[in-house]
RNA sequence: GGGUGAUUAGCUCAGUGGUAGAGCGCUUCGUUCACAUCGAAGAUGUCGGGGGUUCAAAUCCCUCAUCACCCACCA
C-alpha cells in the first residue's frame, strides 16, 4: 500500500507518544550505552498553569537536548515535575470559591487547603498533558511536586520525593546555620493577598501622578528667615516664614509622619533644625507635632530641600527614621485600607505625642499605636488621600501658585472665568513610579510587619564563585554580567508570606513567645524542653512536655504550685501560621526532585545536571536561587550550564499578553500545523539572545518541510529502496557513481555541523543546516540525480543507488529526530522494520574526512554548475518547459568531457537539453555559458531574443566586473600580500583567475552578439 | 539615574575580520510517474549616520541617532 501524499500528526502524535512511552523510551536511563550522564530539570510550571508559548519553546529545546543525547547513548534523565505556585494556586482556588459567595475566610484553614489539594489533582495532568503534545521526552515515572510529601497531601507523586521534607530540613538547617532571620521589617505588602512579597515580586510602573506641597507651620508660632540663593550666592528670595515647605506623592502617609528631614549642609533651614513642626492635618485641637532633624538622605536641590519621614510606609523614610530613632507609626491595615483599631484618636494622639517629646518607645509600642484620626479610619487608602488633600487646602495649608504655572499641567484646577494669575493650589503633575503586585496589579504599600528573611549575603558567595570561575556557565555571556550585579548587591529575601497554601514554616512559638524551630512539631516542643531545662525552668519544661498549662511566670517555688487556677495558660506551642515563598522550594528543585536528603541512587548518578534551560525573567527568581541553595546545603553547583533563551513575542514584537489579546496558545498551533512544525519553528528562531517573533506563515513553511521529508521517504518506498537487501549492505568503500558519493559525503558534514551547533547551543544552526541539507540538497538535487540511476540497466548501479538512498534518508530521520520527533519517528517505522525505535537508535558518527569524496565532489559541483547555468538561460530567454534544446561545447576540458559523459543522462533529463555536440564557434543568435573548464551554448536561433540575450550577459559582466574590481584592489596592494594569511591570498588569487576566464568567455559571447547586430 | 541588547532585502531574521545570506512575500512560467503543503526562473541591499583601527570591517574601537528591555528609594 502506498503511502499517504502528507503525514497525518493529529492521528500519528498521540499513538506515536504512546509507544515512545510503553517502549520505556524516556525513562532515566533508556538506551545508554555509556557511563556519562545527563540530566535536564525541567522548569517546573505551575501545577494550575497551562502551557503557553513560553514554555513551548523552552521545552522543545530541552527536548532536544535530552533527545540528541539519549541517541548519543547517554545515560540521560529529563525530570519533570510542577511547582505548586503559592498565591497563584490559592488565587485559582479562592476565584472558585468567589463564584459561590464565599471566602477563604469563611473556612477553616484545613478545610480551604483541602480544596487546594483537589484542585491540584485535577488540574495536574493538565499540564503534563499538553508537553506530551508537544513531545517532551520527560520520565514520567519520576514527576515531582514542590510540595510533595507535604501535610494534608492526597494523592502521592509517582516520583515518591519527598520535597517537603527536603525544604523543611533546609529551613532548619538555614535557621541554625543564622542564614534566617525573623524581624518586624518594612516590606513590600500586596494589600490583595495580604501577604507580604519579595522584591522581585515588584513592578515598578511609570504612571501619572501628582505632587502636591504643603505648609508644616512651626511650632508655637515660630518663625525664620528663608533665604534662596542662585548658584552664584546671589540671594533671589528672602522672607520670614513661620512654615516649612513639603513636597509629598502620598499625602495620606502625612498622617504617620515622625519627622522632617532636610540635610545638614542646607543652611536655609539650619535655624529651625531640632525644633518642632505641626502636620497639617488631623483634628485642630490635637496636632500631631513633630521635629526638624538632618539626614544625608534629602537631597537640597530637590523640592524644597525637606523631606517629611513617614518611617512605617516608604523604605527611604524607613531608612531616616532608623538612623535618626524616629517612630514609625503604621496607618494601615492589611488590606491597605486605614487603620480602624485601637483607641480614638485623642488618645493615641498624646501617646504620639508623648514620644515626640521624649518619651520611651519600642519599635513594637509605636506600632500598637493607631494615630488615624477617627474621620479617616477604615477608609481606602486613596479615598483617605483625597479626604486629605481637601482637608489641608481648605484650611489654607497648601503651597500655593498661580494658574498659569507650567507646573501645574494638565491636571490643575483652572478657573475657567478667571485670569492665569489667579491663586491656586500647587498640585505638580507629575509621572511617578510606582509599585505594583506582579500577581495582584494593585499598588504595593511598604508595611511594617514581622517577617522571616533569608540573609542572602552569608550564602551568595559560592554562588558568585561558580560563575566567576566556570564552574557553572552562563549563555550566553551577557546574562553573566546582570547575574554578577545582582548578586554582589543582594538584599535579604523576605520569605514570609502571608498564605495558607505553601510549606509552613517550622517554627513554633510558645506563650512567652519564645521561639523554636524543629522540623516537625514534636521536636520542637523537645527543643522547648531542653530550652527551659537549661534555663532551669524545669516547671515550664514539663508543662510543654506534657501539654498541660502552666502558672503565672514565677508562680512555681519548688514543692508547691501557688496561684489561682483561673490565671493558667496553656503551655502550648502555636505554629507559626506563615508559609514560605514558593521559590524558597523551587530553588530545591535539582536536590528535593533526586530524591536528596535521601541518599538515593538518583542523586549520586545525575547530580550536579547537567543544562538548565530557562527565560531571562526568572534568573534571579530562580536561577540565582537554586546556585545559592544548592551550595549552601550541598556545597555544589546544581548545573554545569545555564542556557538563557529569549522570550518569544507575537509577530509585531510585542509581549504576548492576555490583556493585549494577542497570545499564540501553542497547542493550537500544535493542532493546526503539527508539534513538528512547531518545533522546528522554535528551533530555528532560537538564535542566542535575541526574542524571537512568531508568525503563524513560518509554522506553515516548516509544516511544509514535514511534507517534503516525508515525500522523499514516500519516493524512496515506492522505488523500492527500504527493506531489500541492497538497502541493508550499503558500504561506502563499495560506491561507483558520482551522485551517491557526493550525497554520503554532504550527509557525514551536515551531521558534523549538526552536532557543532548543539554542542555550542546553537540550536537555530541545527535547525537550518537540516533543513538546507534535506530541502537543498536530498530533495532538490540527490532524489533527483537518482532517478535516471534506479532506471538504468545496470543493477549493481540500482542496488548501490538503493542502499545509499536508504542510508541517507535513514540518517536524515536520525538528525532531525530531536527536533522533530513525530514525523521522523513514523516513518522510521514506517519504511522498514526496525530493531527499536529510532528515539533509542544511536546517534551517528559519521567523519566528513573520511566520508568526503573529492573528486565525487568536484564533480557533482560541476553538474549542478551546469545544470544551473542551461535552466537560467531557458529561463530568461522564454523557452519552454517542455522542449528539449540542443546544446554544443566550445570549449571543454577533459575533467569537463568527463563530467558531463559519467552524468550525461541526468544533465539531460534535468536540464533538458540534447545530447552534447562540438563546434569551434558559437552559432550565430546562441547563449553563452561560461562553467568551469568548459564554454557551453546553447544554439536557439529564432527562439532568442538577442537583446535580451545581451542584457543578460551584459548583467553578468557587471557582476564580475565589481567582483573582479574588488579582487584586483586587493591583489594590486602589495600589502596584501605580505600582511594577509597565505591560504587567504592563494584563495583570492584562484577567485581571480576563474571570475577572469569567465568574465573573458562572456566579453567573447558579447562580441558575438555585437556581430549579429 | 545605571545597565544590556538591537538597527542587514518589502516583512521576520541569520551572519563576531577575507566573494552579503535564509524563510516568507512579490513577479513570470509549469497538470510528465515523491511532493501544488510542489517545481523552475527572476527582482530587491551605499549591512542606522559619522569617524577610526586594519592589507581587508556588516563584523573590532569611538561617537551620534532611534527603538526595545532590565535594574534603581528622588520626597
Amino acid at each position: 500500500m502506498p503511502m499517504e501524499k502528507t503525514f497525518d500528526a493529529t492521528a500519528a502524535e498521540p499513538r506515536l507518544y504512546d509507544a515512545w512511552v510503553k517502549a520505556g523510551c524516556f525513562s532515566a536511563g533508556a538506551g545508554a550505552r555509556r557511563s556519562e550522564t545527563f540530566c535536564i530539570m525541567i522548569p517546573p510550571p505551575n501545577v494550575t498553569g497551562n502551557l503557553h508559548m513560553g514554555h513551548a519553546f523552552n521545552n522543545t529545546l530541552q527536548d532536544i537536548l535530552v533527545r540528541w543525547h539519549r541517541m548519543r547513548g547517554f545515560d540521560t534523565l529529563w525530570q519533570p515535575g510542577t511547582d505548586h505556585a503559592g498565591i497563584a494556586t490559592q488565587m485559582v482556588v479562592e476565584r472558585e470559591l468567589a463564584k459561590s459567595n464565599r471566602r477563604r475566610t469563611d473556612m477553616s484553614r484545613e478545610d480551604f487547603l483541602d480544596l487546594v489539594w483537589e484542585q491540584k489533582n485535577k488540574s495536574r495532568g493538565n499540564i503534563r498533558g499538553q508537553l506530551e503534545r508537544l513531545g517532551a521526552s520527560c520520565d514520567w515515572d519520576r514527576e515531582a511536586f514542590t510540595m510533595a510529601g507535604a501535610p494534608g497531601e492526597t494523592e502521592p507523586t509517582p516520583g515518591g520525593q519527598d520535597f517537603h521534607g527536603a525544604v523543611i530540613k533546609t529551613f532548619v538547617e538555614f535557621y541554625e546555620k543564622g542564614y534566617i532571620y525573623r524581624g518586624k521589617r518594612l516590606v513590600n505588602w500586596d494589600p490583595h493577598f495580604e501577604t507580604a512579597i519579595s522584591d522581585l515580586e515588584v513592578e515598578n510602573i511609570d504612571v501619572d501622578g501628582h505632587m502636591w506641597h504643603f505648609k508644616y507651620p512651626l511650632a508655637g508660632g515660630a518663625t525664620y528667615e528663608y533665604v534662596e540663593r542662585d548658584e552664584d550666592g546671589t540671594v533671589t528670595l528672602r522672607e520670614t516664614r513661620d512654615y516649612i515647605s513639603i513636597a509629598t506623592t502620598r499625602p495620606e502617609t502625612m498622617l504617620g509622619d515622625g519627622a522632617v528631614a532636610v540635610h545638614p549642609s542646607d543652611e536655609r533651614y539650619a535655624s529651625i533644625v531640632g525644633k518642632l513642626c505641626e502636620i497639617p492635618v488631623g483634628p485642630k485641637e490635637h496636632r500631631r507635632l513633630i521635629p526638624i532633624i538632618t539626614d544625608d538622605y534629602p537631597d537640597p536641590n530637590f523640592g524644597s530641600g525637606a523631606v517629611k519621614i513617614t518611617g512605617a510606609h516608604d523604605f527611604n523614610d524607613y531608612g531616616v527614621a532608623s538612623r535618626g530613632g524616629i517612630p514609625m507609626y503604621r496607618l494601615m491595615a492589611m488590606n491597605g485600607s486605614l487603620r480602624d483599631d485601637g483607641e480614638p484618636y485623642a488618645t493615641e494622639a498624646a501617646k504620639a505625642d508623648a514620644i515626640a517629646r521624649g518619651a520611651d518607645f519600642t519599635v513594637q509600642s509605636v506600632d500598637a499605636i493607631n494615630i488615624v484620626p477617627d474621620d479617616l479610619r477604615g477608609l481606602d487608602r486613596f479615598d483617605a488621600r483625597k479626604r486629605v488633600v481637601e482637608q489641608i487646602t481648605r484650611e489654607g495649608l497648601a503651597v500655593m501658585t498661580v494658574a498659569s504655572d507650567p507646573r501645574l499641567g494638565k491636571t490643575a484646577v483652572k478657573p475657567e472665568a478667571e485670569g492665569a494669575d489667579t491663586p491656586v493650589p500647587l498640585v505638580e503633575s507629575k509621572t511617578i513610579t510606582q509599585p505594583f503586585g506582579d500577581r495582584s496589579k494593585v499598588v504595593i504599600e511598604p508595611m511594617l510587619t514581622d517577617q522571616w528573611f533569608v540573609d542572602t549575603a552569608k550564602i551568595v558567595q559560592p554562588a558568585i564563585d561558580a560563575v566567576r570561575n566556570g564552574e557553572t556557565e552562563i549563555l550566553p555571556e551577557q546574562h553573566k554580567k546582570v547575574y554578577f550585579n545582582w548578586l554582589e548587591n543582594i538584599e535579604p529575601w523576605t520569605i514570609s508570606r502571608q498564605l495558607w497554601w505553601g510549606h509552613q514554616i517550622p517554627v513554633w512559638y510558645d506563650e512567652r513567645g519564645q521561639m523554636f524551630c524543629a522540623p516537625t512539631e514534636a521536636e520542637a516542643y523537645q527543643k522547648a524542653q531542653e530550652y527551659y531545662e537549661k534555663k532551669g525552668d524545669s516547671f515550664f519544661a514539663a508543662c510543654l512536655l506534657m501539654g498541660i498549662f502552666e502558672g503565672p511566670v514565677g508562680a512555681y517555688e519548688g514543692e508547691h504550685l501557688d496561684f489561682d487556677p483561673k490565671d493558667l495558660k496553656p503551655a502550648k506551642l502555636s505554629r507559626d501560621p506563615d508559609v514560605l515563598d514558593t521559590w524558597f522550594s523551587s530553588g530545591l528543585w535539582p536536590l528535593g526532585t533526586l530524591g536528596w536528603p535521601e541518599d538515593t541512587e538518583a542523586l549520586n548518578r545525575y547530580f550536579p545536571t547537567s543544562v538548565l534551560i530557562t527565560g531571562f525573567d526568572i534568573i534571579f527568581f530562580w536561577v540565582a536561587r537554586m546556585m545559592m541553595m544548592q551550595y549552601a546545603m550541598v556545597g555544589e553547583r546544581p548545573f554545569d550550564t545555564v542556557y538563557v533563551h529569549a522570550l518569544v513575542r507575537d509577530e509585531k514584537g510585542k509581549k504576548m499578553s492576555k490583556s493585549l489579546g494577542n497570545v499564540l496558545d501553542p497547542l493550537d498551533l500544535v493542532d493546526e500545523f503539527g508539534a513538528d512544525a512547531v518545533r522546528f519553528t522554535l528551533t530555528s528562531m532560537a538564535a542566542m539572545g535575541r526574542d524571537l517573533k512568531l508568525s503563524t506563515s513560518r509554522i506553515a513553511g516548516y509544516r511544509n518541510f514535514t511534507t517534503k521529508l516525508w515525500n522523499a521517504c514516500r519516493f524512496a518506498e515506492m522505488n523500492g529502496v527500504f527493506g531489500t537487501e541492497a538497502a541493508a549492505e550499503f558500504r561506502l568503500d563499495d560506491l561507483q557513481n558520482p551522485a551517491n558519493k557526493w550525497i554520503v559525503g554532504e550527509t557525514a558534514r551536515v551531521r558534523e555541523e549538526v552536532d557543532a551547533a548543539l554542542s555550542a547551543f546553537r540550536f537555530n544552526d541545527a535547525a537550518n543546516a537540516l533543513y538546507a541539507f534535506v530541502w537543498g540538497k536530498v530533495c532538490d538535487w540527490y532524489v533527483e540525480f537518482s532517478k535516471p540511476l534506479f532506471a538504468s540497466d545496470d543493477s549493481a548501479i540500482v542496488s548501490e543507488t538503493k542502499a545509499t538512498m536508504s542510508w541517507v534518508l535513514d540518517r536524515c530521520l536520525m538528525l532531525l529526530h530531536p527536533i522533530m520527533p513525530f514525523v521522523t519517528e513514523e516513518l522510521w517505522g514506517t519504511l522498514a522494520e526496525r530493531g527499536q525505535m529510532l528515539a533509542l537508535t544511536p546517534w551517528p558518527e559519521d567523519q566528513a574526512a573520511e566520508m568526503v569524496d573529492p573528486d565525487a565532489d568536484a564533480e557533482i559541483s560541476w553538474v549542478i554548475a551546469a545544470i544551473d547555468a542551461i535552466r537560467s538561460a531557458r529561463g530568461e530567454m522564454g523557452v519552454k518547459p517542455g522542449d528539449e534544446i540542443p546544446v554544443l561545447a566550445i570549449e571543454l576540458s577533459d575533467d569537463a568531457q568527463r563530467h558531463w559523459t559519467t552524468n550525461e543522462t541526468l544533465i539531460r533529463r534535468m536540464a533538458r537539453v540534447g545530447a552534447l555536440g562540438a563546434a569551434d564557434a558559437a552559432p550565430k543568435g546562441s547563449v553563452t555559458l561560461a562553467l568551469p573548464g568548459a564554454t557551453l551554448c546553447l544554439p536557439l536561433q529564432g527562439l532568442i531574443d538577442v537583446d535580451a540575450e545581451k542584457d543578460r550577459l551584459s548583467k553578468s559582466l557587471g557582476k564580475l566586473e565589481k567582483d573582479l574590481k574588488g579582487l584586483q584592489g586587493r591583489m594590486k596592494n602589495p600589502k596584501f600580500a605580505t600582511s594577509a594569511p597565505p591560504e587567504v591570498v592563494e584563495e583570492t588569487q584562484a577567485m581571480l583567475a576563474q571570475k577572469e576566464a569567465e568574465a573573458a568567455k562572456i566579453t567573447a559571447a558579447l562580441g558575438r552578439l555585437a556581430e549579429l547586430a
